[in-house]
DNA sequence: TCCCGAGTATACCGATCTGTATAGTGTGAG
DNA sequence: CTCACACTATACAGATCGGTATACTCGGGA
């Protein structure tokens, strides 16, 4: 990837992200990258290219984010699951005032064809799996409702910090999630 | 309000809620609703009005929703805080095969001096209001915490229906919910 | 009968949208 | 030096955006 083409995938992440998809446009992407619409064309081809790169991209910082918070947490289940938790805090304070940028993007794409489509449910599902194969180590049986559960409040809140609803809501997940695999 | 600002609003609801607010236009709101331009801005005086009272019909039919069925439950305080889950799925199933128009709607609307701000906020408000008040007839000290945590659990379960993680999300809330009560 | 308000139809405004075309600049490798 | 390539600058096409203006139809009430 060129110098310019990273520099527009940052441009085109922080706006999307901030104002959502429908809202910007290339011209301003391009501006605020410092790059003419030509070189964005060159690089991009479109703009619904920018916008699956943009949802890969995060997801693939996201799952790297994760994968070394997990790395550095005890080898207990239940700890690398409250270990989610914190980094899910950690991400969010730096990267997620507004919520999960997944879930903002499915807002706004309605159209399963999409080709970003994939890409935000993808996310969704290596979540769960992630939580399922946590949960497996906490409760072999029953490990699925158990991961459903833990994915509930972790969604929950994703959107309740995004929105303000009270503080520090992530860290209220946290404390729920490890009262309910304490009585396991 | 006439007949045709409420052919307005209803077409302008819907498409507001499946494909996203900056993706439709007044051209395909006024052609959807059998209605000129020129009315619907006699009516609404802008597509921001048209935004905000969609978003506030939207919340009043809702709560009213809610209300109806909470007037149909036992007195006890924890049925009727699973009556809330009830209304949800009832609700979502009619209503929103797409998740929580007021988060979608949040996704879409970053500035917070936007006039729909306080709507979408507000609900939310009244929703914790709500689940604090019936927590409080459940466990009086720590009312706050658990009605924090029912906040969680469902509004991430109207994502995970908004996103089809898996079958029937806002029912799996419930039965969390459920386990939740039975434990004070 | 007349009038008035609600609504229709159509054409238009300036701005902005995504996307393209042409011409020119700077730089590193061979 | 040359050549390829990344990039800049500017202009523009075609469509659509939110919003407005003019002229018309229709039905109910005084």
């Amino acid at each position: 990837m060129t110098p310019a083409a990273r520099r527009v995938l940052e441009a085109a992440a922080r706006l999307f992200y901030e104002r959502g998809i429908h809202a910007v446009g290339v011209d301003l992407i391009a501006h605020e990258a410092g790059v003419t619409k030509k070189t964005l064309y060159d690089r991009f081809g479109s703009k619904e290219q920018i916008v699956v790169e943009y949802l890969a991209d995060r997801d693939e910082r996201w799952r790297a984010f994760v994968a070394r918070r997990l790395d550095a947490a005890p080898p207990e289940p239940a700890a690398r699951v409250l270990a989610v938790f914190d980094a899910s805090r950690a991400w969010a304070a730096e990267h997620s005032p507004k919520g999960c940028g997944m879930v903002n993007a499915h807002a706004e794409i309605s159209d399963p064809e999409h080709p970003a489509h994939p890409v935000i449910t993808g996310q969704k599902r290596w979540m769960l799996a992630l939580f399922t194969g946590l949960a497996e180590g906490v409760r072999p049986a029953g490990a699925e409702p158990l991961a459903r559960t833990l994915m509930l409040l972790h969604e929950g809140a994703l959107v309740a910090h995004g929105l303000d609803m009270f503080p520090d809501a992530i860290g209220h997940a946290r404390e729920q999630a490890h009262a309910l695999l304490a009585a396991c």
